[in-house]
DNA sequence: GTGAAAGCGCTAACAT
DNA sequence: ATGTTAGCGCTTTCAC
């Protein structure tokens, strides 16, 4: 086949475990072994299989991203690849390898991952909540297999790291009302979502901050498309509704929003101001541009990698959960 | 450790080669002894060591996804997640992993991909075009390792997949032509890029057929966003450009042109049609609705992936070069 | 500092 | 049909 560590040792006159010494820089070499070994992989072409490395070491540097093939569409698709680019990104850094699977959420799917957590293949799991069940977890803990799930939990016994998205309902709805807006109606999608769910509880919370009421006639649900938020428009103005300010948890439902309010003769933000999030192109394509809770899913990524790495190495069974911060992105859409 | 092999074959009375045999589900076996297999497995909840596995048996069933580092961004974030998913709903059904690198077009990078390369812990490799240089095909060649290319080359001596973008831009440019337009802008981004080329040739093509003459100045090169795609309009109205229809490639650009054309009372379609690219949700929020030329990435992916497949198979090294087909979507912006 | 040899967990002759 | 045993390519004691 290929060329293995006995051509190396042969090659350059010395026993394989001075060869796999030099690979694995051991401090106990001498100068020349290390020269003639490094002569004799150059001149061979060798690369250590990486198979037999990892059989010998119980090691295969290789943690594996874990994607909800139903719910690709969650948040989008960008949503998914810019966490894996930031989980690459801090893997890359430390020669690790991301393996990506994608399952079902079912039975099927749960024995696909079963299989891959006792495989012994990967070091590490990053995996959606949506996917994190008792079953799943305790398989996983029973295989001392170290992971990190992606989405927030009320249980604190295991990695979880998410997007703070109640911040950013929090930061969304006091942006309206430092702008004035006394009547804030929140558009979205449905509250089976818990990202929907938690911006909702950040929009409550900076009512209930001002002094301002929750009214549950401003609430509209299942807001999933530009449609969507032309209708909920339509309705607020049919019902009269003395709307001042409208929080959007999507893109393309704000900017439905905002092209209804247009057409009808309400100025945004002059007479009702739009916040959205989330920073994609969309938001640039709206007239006027929309503002936005900027959410940095790459660096959710990031964290969620070095995290699992950490848990790796540190075998003490430290527990983190941590809330990637959002930021405001002021456009035309605000006062 | 875990549970292994050896367990297995004690607690069932057995020896190792018989579960071996049961694992690989050999023939000839007794359905005692299967039986009796199978229980210890379950009891001793055992699963082969894909690593020990993948040593002995020279097979790893996983294959790697170069992703190009600096690249991330040429068709948008969502290109290569499409792309991504095609692969892995491919490889899934036939029971590979699915690893994913993404390297730098640089020195490093080059090296990150000859250890993948050599390392032998992958069965193949889909790369990018961008990255498929010189050095690096002849290290898949010498690596016998089986790989395709994503895009077109005039070298037909390896596999490769594309979309067909030339037949994309001579579909987008019939469809104005036949709806009567005779003198058609083209707005593009970067013709260094390679299937803004190809778009452009089936652009000329349908010129061509159809006894248009080609005009120099009715293309319009570095258009990246909307406000590109605006500003390219009112070029047009202010040189006074006879133009009555505009091909973009890109969506962001054609949703810029269009509200550029509504602002000046250049009524879309009547006046001047317009037609771009992919079938993203950004087509739908323009006013009117873009007509597009969708292009079916995940079935690039998934096409990728199973002529790989395909090709670690058959060792007869016989090579496939195909383009995925596109197809028209008419929607508000042409007649 | 270096080499011989056992072992990582599995597969596949070969023998029975 | 089943067991014995020699690998797969590397790491790592242990002895020198």
């Amino acid at each position: 086949m290929s060329v293995t560590i006995d051509d190396v040792a042969k090659h350059a006159g010395v026993s394989t475990a001075t060869v796999s010494r030099y690979l694995n820089n051991s401090p106990l070499i001498a100068k020349k072994s290390a020269e003639k070994v490094q002569h004799s992989m150059d001149v061979l072409n060798y690369q250590p299989s990486f198979i037999a490395r990892s059989l010998a070491n119980h090691n295969t540097s290789t943690i594996a991203f874990i994607i909800d093939s139903a719910n690709t569409e969650t948040y989008g698709n960008d949503y998914f690849l810019r966490i894996q680019y930031g989980i690459e990104a801090a893997l890359g850094k430390q020669g690790y390898y991301l393996l990506i699977i994608s399952v079902a959420n079912n039975k099927t799917g749960e024995n696909n991952l079963k299989k891959l957590i006792m495989e012994g293949r990967v070091e590490g799991i990053i995996l959606p909540m949506a996917l994190a069940k008792k079953s799943i977890l305790s398989m996983l803990r029973e295989a001392e297999l170290p992971f990190v799930v992606i989405g927030r939990s009320d249980d604190k016994s295991f990695n979880w790291i998410d997007l703070d998205n109640e911040m950013g309902g929090l930061l969304a709805t006091q942006k309206l009302i430092s702008g004035g807006s006394k009547r804030i109606a929140l558009f979205s999608s449905s509250a089976e979502k818990s990202f929907v769910r938690e911006r909702l509880a950040g929009y409550r919370a900076a009512l209930g901050q001002a002094g301002l009421t929750f009214d549950e006639r401003f609430i509209f649900l299942g807001c999933m498309n530009a449609e969507d938020g032309e209708q909920a428009v339509q309705q607020i103005l049919a019902k009269q509704l003395p709307i001042d300010g409208i929080v959007c948890t999507d893109n393309t439902v704000a900017f439905g929003a905002v092209r209804a309010l247009t057409n009808a003769k309400m100025a945004v933000p002059a007479q009702i101001p739009v916040i959205t999030f989330d920073n994609s192109p969309v938001t640039e394509l709206s007239t006027p541009k929309l503002s936005v809770v900027d959410i940095d899913v790459f660096q959710l990524g990031r964290q969620a990698a070095n995290i699992l790495l950490s848990s790796i190495e540190d075998t003490s069974g430290s527990v983190q959960n941590s809330l990637i911060q959002v930021t405001l992105v002021p456009r035309e859409s605000t006062r």
